[in-house]
Order: structure tokens, then sequence, then C-alpha cells
RNA sequence: GCGGAUAUGGCGGAAUUGGCAGACGCGCAUGGUUCAGGUCCAUGUGAAAGCGAUUUCAUGCAGGUUCAAGUCCUGUUAUCCGCACCA
């Protein structure tokens, strides 16, 4: 026997694999379809870190189990090339960005070809690629014509290192999420999705699919959808406001209004006022601030009041003041909100500062000068009026209905989520297909002139004020309208990272179609996607962009599911060594190349799955992956145990039709590291019986070449029944074998363990209760005390309970 | 501040959903084989007490429910992640 000569043996099955194309999908077929998903690889500089793998092999070893399971498997692998990073570093080096993505690109692909995935390579998709990009603009357009896309000017986050504005998704902690640098407020007129159209639906439609729990939850309160009511005030003025509330409940203890600095209305309001300077001064400072600045200093409410002007409470008829303040944001609700201090938090500070007065009219808490009550479940409503007797959740809708009759107000869903901001003033990104004519407006360029290809040029710096630096191509931009004909000019802002992200599973369906982005057919045999595993961390960014223009194209009637993802699990981040997440900083990265090339790519995926659970963080381990590459070793040393006897050995037989069983449920439920575990048992009890049978090492082989490909084929190609291991069937197991027919019971007394007994598993209760009471050991330990009560649970344990 | 997750030996982690806590691996210890080679094989390994069979204590902390709690309930602390006054 050989030794273990896992490089060897690698190389060699990684070739097979490519020459025999057996992880090729074929659309339409007979068999079963399973198309398995992996968040594809933004490919950067750095390479791929250790931590890429964990997500790939586990689908990996899903979808090898499924295509031995006679599925039709697709599991495809793209590039996902767009994006500032790329776009830096060919600033910094003055290399075209087209260049460093090719290389990044070569540098990935090798990495992951060596960990041995079975990716159907024929597939590949690049966003970057014009071929691939066509479709990108192509869906724009359609987003655009059906008026889904629309550009306004409107505060933006402007990041002051990257020079472009971002999303509010794309801000962390008030700093760029990508540079760090400081991000300040700014007006742009900029390029908006109406994702907020589809919010409904994207929160709805989460029932009808198969996501772990934690990412319903955080897309639901991304969104963020409540129901509250629209309430008009009048004003001393003459002038209206509209005020968002989802506890009109509380209109009679309204003592006060507040507006955003921002609102329209202040301005209006302006001229006539007493105090405009302060007014004013108060609108600047609140400017300036980022939407984190105003947050910090959240426990110190500011605000100024609007002096010669009031509201008029709808119900009380009471006059109220009006104040701005920045603890009201414009870019939610209506802008504006009555204040009811009594019964929020916010109110309550900012009236206890302005000295304003606080009115109960929910009973039930402590005295509301003290704290605010905000307990909508306990409490009768007070000082009320019509209300006044109500719980809460009567006295809203009462309310409402009110407000509706009088035509004061009315119902009024919110949701948290904004609109998409999509432009970006950027070089690497896809351009945006539309011609500015100074007598038709904006006016998509007609399809067949897709893709409209990046301009070449030399300088992809963002130019002084901001602008795209697509605006220095004079060339590109200056055109003709598609409308008129008169002379036009192209857009230069460019789509952000996510637009490529947000169909490419599409794509991989029909990868090379030049008349669709993918064909009907094709789209109808392959979708919904079967499975899609990603990080947490993209969860209500991608995740949702991906969803609303899934249902977009499927509003279209491009796709047949209203769903792109069937089902939805996550990984965890491997951490470094030391605990920490890695990072270049901390100097805790784990090179792949490295691991592969000590220990092999069996052993590294191996020790990626037996880590830990799949979807906590944790940390890696040098002697950990040691372990997985012992263990790979003891299962190619137990060629020397092999024995010829014929079928499994008696004692082994119950203990291998168990391991089928675990190992295929835990394959299924992501539980890699318990699957494994059992092998290892197996393993262990082969060497402890001093041999193997042949078929008991062919079904163990099989069971671990999801986990380990390599070297499995390689066994198989040595003692199997001829193929490739990689389109052999999966090991069955027999329900009846995996049965034992005794069952040990544990004896407790009073709940702690006094003996155990082996006892026949078709045993009823009252058979081992008889049984267990009558032994000596029993007799012995109640001797003398009184039985209260005996617990049986048949299988597990006799519990007695004496005194 | 709001929301979510997590907490089990020296370490990574198991525990069929209320039923033997610590599977499997690492590390460590002892013995054997090879005795220069990242060895390999076997046995042991939560803590404390005892020569010992055994006993007691142990799943962040404090209570509670139950014959029985890592698992359920109440409170609390720490760490991590997400969000930023969402009316």
């Amino acid at each position: 026997m050989g030794s273990y000569n896992f490089s060897e043996i690698e190389k060699k099955w990684q070739n097979k694999w490519e020459e025999t194309g057996c992880f090729h999908a074929e659309t339409a077929s007979d068999k079963p379809k399973f198309y398995a998903l992996i968040e594809f690889p933004y490919p950067s500089g750095q390479g791929l870190h250790v931590g890429h793998p964990r997500s790939y092999t586990a689908l990996d070893i899903v979808s090898r189990k499924r295509r031995m399971q006679g599925y039709n498997v697709l599991y495809p692998i793209g590039w996902d090339a767009f994006g500032l990073p790329t776009e830096n570093f060919a600033i910094k080096n003055k290399i075209h960005p087209k260049i460093v993505t090719k290389n990044n690109i070569a540098n990935f692909k090798r990495q992951l070809k060596m960990l041995g995935f079975s990716f159907d390579w024929s597939r590949e998709v690049n966003t970057t690629d014009p071929e691939y990009y066509k479709w990108t603009q192509w869906i724009f357009l359609q987003l655009f014509k059906k008026g889904l896309a629309y550009k306004q000017e409107m505060p933006i986050n402007w990041c002051t290192g990257c020079k472009v504005g971002l999303s509010n998704e794309e801000v962390v902690n008030g700093v760029c999420e990508r540079c760090g640098s400081e991000v300040v407020q700014r007006r742009k007129s900029q390029w908006m999705l109406k994702i907020t159209e589809y919010a409904e639906r994207l929160i709805n439609d989460l029932d009808d699919v198969d996501y772990i729990e934690r990412v319903k939850t955080q897309q639901k309160n991304w969104i963020g959808r409540s129901e509250g009511a629209e309430v008009k005030f009048q004003l001393t003025s003459g002038d209206e406001m509209v005020v968002y509330t989802t506890r009109a409940d509380t209109l009679f203890g309204a003592t006060y209004v507040v507006l955003a600095p921002e609102h329209k209305l202040v301005e209006k309001l302006l001229p006539s006022l007493e105090n405009v300077d302060e007014i004013k001064e108060y609108i600047t400072l609140a400017g300036k601030k980022s939407e984190f600045e105003r947050t910090e200093l959240a426990k110190d409410k500011t605000g100024v009041q609007l002096k010669g002007v009031n509201a008029i409470n709808p119900v009380t008829g009471k006059e109220l003041p009006i104040f701005i303040s920045d603890y009201v944001l414009v870019t939610y609700g209506t802008g504006a909100i009555m204040a009811v201090p009594a019964h929020d938090e916010r109110d309550w500070d900012f009236a206890k500062k302005f000295n304003l007065p606080i009115i109960e009219v929910v009973a039930g808490g402590e005295n509301v000068q003290e704290a605010a009550y905000t307990d909508v479940y306990k409490g009768n409503m007070v000082n009320s009026g019509f209300l006044d007797g109500m719980p809460v959740k009567e006295a809203i809708p009462a309310m409402i209905k009110w407000l509706e009759e009088k035509g004061l107000g009315k119902k009024k869903v919110n949701y948290k989520l904004r609109d998409w901001l999509f432009s970006r003033q950027r070089y690497w990104g896809e351009p945006i297909p539309l011609v500015y004519c100074e007598k038709c407006g904006w006016v998509p360029i007609p399809e067949e002139q897709l893709p409209l290809e990046l301009p070449e040029i030399d300088e992809f710096e963002p130019g002084e004020n901001g602008e795209s630096p697509l605006a220095k191509a004079t060339e590109w931009i200056n055109t003709t309208c598609p409308h008129c004909g008169a002379p036009a000019k192209r857009e230069t802002d460019t789509m952000p990272q996510w637009a490529g992200s947000s169909w490419y599973f599409l794509r991989y369906i029909d990868p090379h179609n030049n008349d669709a982005l993918a064909s009907k057919e094709a789209l109808d045999y392959w979708t919904p996607i079967d499975w899609y595993n990603g990080g947490m961390e993209h969860t209500t960014l991608h995740l949702l962009y991906s969803r609303f223009w899934h249902k977009f194209l499927f509003d279209l009637g491009i796709v047949p599911t209203k769903e792109p993802y069937m089902k939805r699990t996550s990984h965890g981040m491997i951490l470094g060594e030391n605990g920490e997440k890695m990072s270049k900083s901390r100097g805790n990265v784990v090179n792949p190349d490295e691991v592969v090339n000590e220990y092999g790519a069996d052993a590294v995926r191996t020790f990626e799955m037996f880590i830990g659970a799949f979807d906590q963080s944790t940390p890696w381990s040098q002697d950990g992956l040691k372990g997985c590459y012992k263990f790979l070793e003891r299962v190619w040393n137990l060629q020397d145990m092999m024995t010829d006897e014929e079928g499994y050995s008696k004692e082994l037989c119950s203990n291998i039709h168990k391991t089928i069983k675990k190992v295929s449920d835990d394959y299924e439920k992501m539980k890699f590291n318990t699957g494994i575990a059992a092998l290892m048992s197996l393993v262990n009890d082969f060497y402890k019986a001093g041999k193997v049978t042949k078929g008991e090492f062919l079904t163990l082989i099989t069971l671990l070449n999801p986990v380990a490909p390599h070297m499995t084929e390689e066994l198989w190609e040595m003692y199997g029944k001829g193929g490739l291991l990689s389109v052999s069937p999966w090991p069955e197991y027999d329900e009846a074998l995996t049965v034992d027919s005794e069952v040990e019971i544990v004896v407790q007394i009073n709940g702690k363990i006094r003996d155990k007994m082996m006892v026949s598993a078709e045993l009823d209760k009252a058979g081992i209760e008889k049984l267990v009471t009558e032994s000596d050991t029993v007799k012995k330990l109640v001797d003398g005390k009184t039985i209260i009560k005996t617990i049986v649970v048949p299988g597990k344990l006799v519990n007695i309970v004496v005194k």
C-alpha cells in the first residue's frame, strides 16, 4: 500500500472531473432538479481566505450527495467583480480595473479549483463582462420604463473619502462601509429604485419560503412595517400639517407638535415667524450634522419653537406650540409628529427640557410626570373624551374611525425601508443606459444598443465636485437623443455593485444566451433555487435587493416564480486562531494556499466542516486541521486491515446502517460536524475490530466522498465498483437494522442514577416497571421506604420516587 | 437606546427537543512500536474527596416550574452582531 500522497491524488482527480465533465448540469432531464447556490465571491486582490470555503464546501457536500442520490444538480460559480476595492487599487497603481479584475479572477479560480468543488465551470459568469451586464442594464431599463427608477434631488450620505454617495444601508456607524471615512450630508440628484413599492410583498411572501428564522426576522425588521394613522392639524396661520402616529389613541394627550428641520412647511411659515434667525441657525446646524452625529446627542434633545404660530389639536381644539427638532426625521412618515410626552420616552425627554405639559391619557402606569408610560397592553384610556375607559388596543381603531369620519385623518401603513439609492459616481460599474435630452428629458437607449459599454479612459478618479469619472469621456457622453435625434448627453453615473448580484443566479441558468437573460424553457426548469447559503451580513442588502428584482421580473412575466430562493441558510464566520475576526491588520489571516499545500484540500475541507456548528462563528485551529488530516490518513490506512470476508461483519452491521442514516441526515441538516464525528467513530470501531470488510470500507468512503472527494475517488478506483465515485449511488440503509433489540435503561431513585439495566426494546411500560422494581439492586435501595410514584420512559429510564 | 444571537472541561464543540451532561476532535498523561524523520498503535483524561467500590459538586449568575432542567419560565450579567431618535 502506498502512502497517502494527497497532492498527487488531488491533482489527478481534479483533472479527471474536468475531462469527464461529470459536474455539468443538463437543462431538462428526467431526474429531479436541484439548484444549489452560494454567494459568488468578490475577487479581491487578497485572494481567497479560509472563510470562503466554509460555505462552498457545505453546499458542495449537499450537491455531491444529491448527485449521488440521482438528482440533476446545478452548482454554479461566478464573479461579482464590479466595485470600489478594485477601482481604488486601479487608481493607486495606474492599472485598468479590467486588468486588475482579470488577474484577481485568475487567482480566485486557481484557488477554488485547488479545493475540488463540484462547480459547473461551464456556466461561470462575470458581472463585469459586457455580455453579462448587457442584461443588468436591460433590467434597469425595464425598471425605468415601469416608473420604478426615478431621479430625485435629496439629502444623501456623502463619503468624504470615496467621494461618492452611499445608500443608508452602506453607512456603518456614521462612516463609509468600505473606506471608513466620515460620511456627511449633501444634496445631489440621484437615481433611485422604488423598492418600497414592493415592501408589503417582500414581507408577506416570506411566509412561503424556508429561510432560517433569524433571516426572516431581520428582513421584517429592516422593512419595518408599522400600522398607524395620518392626522391633520390646522395651524393658526391657516396652513395645515399632517403628522404620522402609531398611537392615534393618545391624541388627547398631544401637548405639542414637532417638524423635522428640513420639513417644507418650515420654509413656508418662516416669513411670518418671530424668531427667524434662531430657526435658520438651527436648520443650518442640523443640516451639517450627519445622521450619526444627530443620534449621538440622543439623550440631550434640542429644538426651537416656531414662535408666532400654533397648531390646533383636532380633538380638544386646544392650541399647541410647534417645534422643529432633529429627533424627528424628514425621511420617515410625514416628517412631522404629534408629541405625547406622557406615553413616549423621546417626547417625554423633550417635554421635560422645554417645560411642556405632560397629560396622562392611558391609566395604569406610575406618575407620568416622573416617567413616560408606554405599555399598550395594560391600562385604559383616561382624560380622552369618548375614548375613556377603553383599552388601548380598542382605542386606536376607535380614534382612527372617528378621524376618518370627520375627514381629519386616515389609517396609514408606513415602512422603515427607504428607496434604493442606485447611482454611483464611479468608473467601475455598469453605465446607466439613459440619455438626457433637453427636449425629451431622460430617454432610455434602444435595447438593441445594449450593452452600453464603459468608455476607455485613463484616469479613474472621481472628479473634484464628486462627478463620475465617466464625465471625462467627452466623446462617449455626447450622443443624440434616441427619441428626437437632437444632441443629447449620456448619464455618467454608474450602477452600484449590488446591481449585478441582484440577478446572477438567473444567468447561471442559461449563461450564453444572446437573446434573453435566460431562455424561458431553462428558467421554467431550474427556478426557483432550491437552496441558497450565504452570510448573515447579506441578509438586509443583497438578499432584499435580489428578491425585489426577482419579483419585478416575475411581474414582467420573465421568471416563473415570485420568490427566487426556496431555502436560505447561513454560515458562521471563521475567526483567527486568537478568536478575533481575521484581518490583515490583526495578522491572523490563514491562507488557504498554505494549508492546502501542507495538509491537502480534503483535510482542509474536512476540518472546515468539523470545526464547529456550521451556523456559528468559531476560531481556526491548526491543530484541529492536523487532527482531520490524521483521520483521513486513518481511513487511508484501513486498506491494511481489509479482509476478504463477504458482506458486513455481524457486530458492525447495525453500526453501519446507523451511520448511513446519521450521515445522510446530518449533511442535509448542515450538521456536518456531527456527521463527520459519526464517521470517525465508525473508523475507530474498525480499528478496534482490527479488520474491515470491503463492503464496509466502500460504504465508508462513499459516505465520506462529499467531504473528502479526492482521496475517496482514489480508493474507489483501487477497490470500488468501477466508474467515478462522484456519480455512484448513495448508500441506502435498512431502518430495521438501525434499531437495537436491547436498550439500556437508566434506573433512578429520586432522580439520582442508581443502576443501569439492559432490557428488550419491545418491552412495554408495565413490563419495564416490573423488571426494574423486582431487581435485587432496586429492592435493596428502596427497602424500608415508601414508593410514592414510578415514572417509566420506555427506552430511556425509570425514576422511582420514594420517601 | 432598540432588535437579534451566544454563554457547556485546559480548547473547538456534542446532547434524538424535558430523560445517563461532556459524543467526536485537539491538548495532556501513561504504556508499546519505530527509537533521527510533522510518526504510528493502545489506554486514560470535567472538578473535589477516598486505598477502594463509591460519594459530592458541576452547563455565565440568581430564583422558579417538574419525579426529572444545559434544555421550560422570571430576573440578571457578559460578549458578539445589526440598526440609529421609525413617532
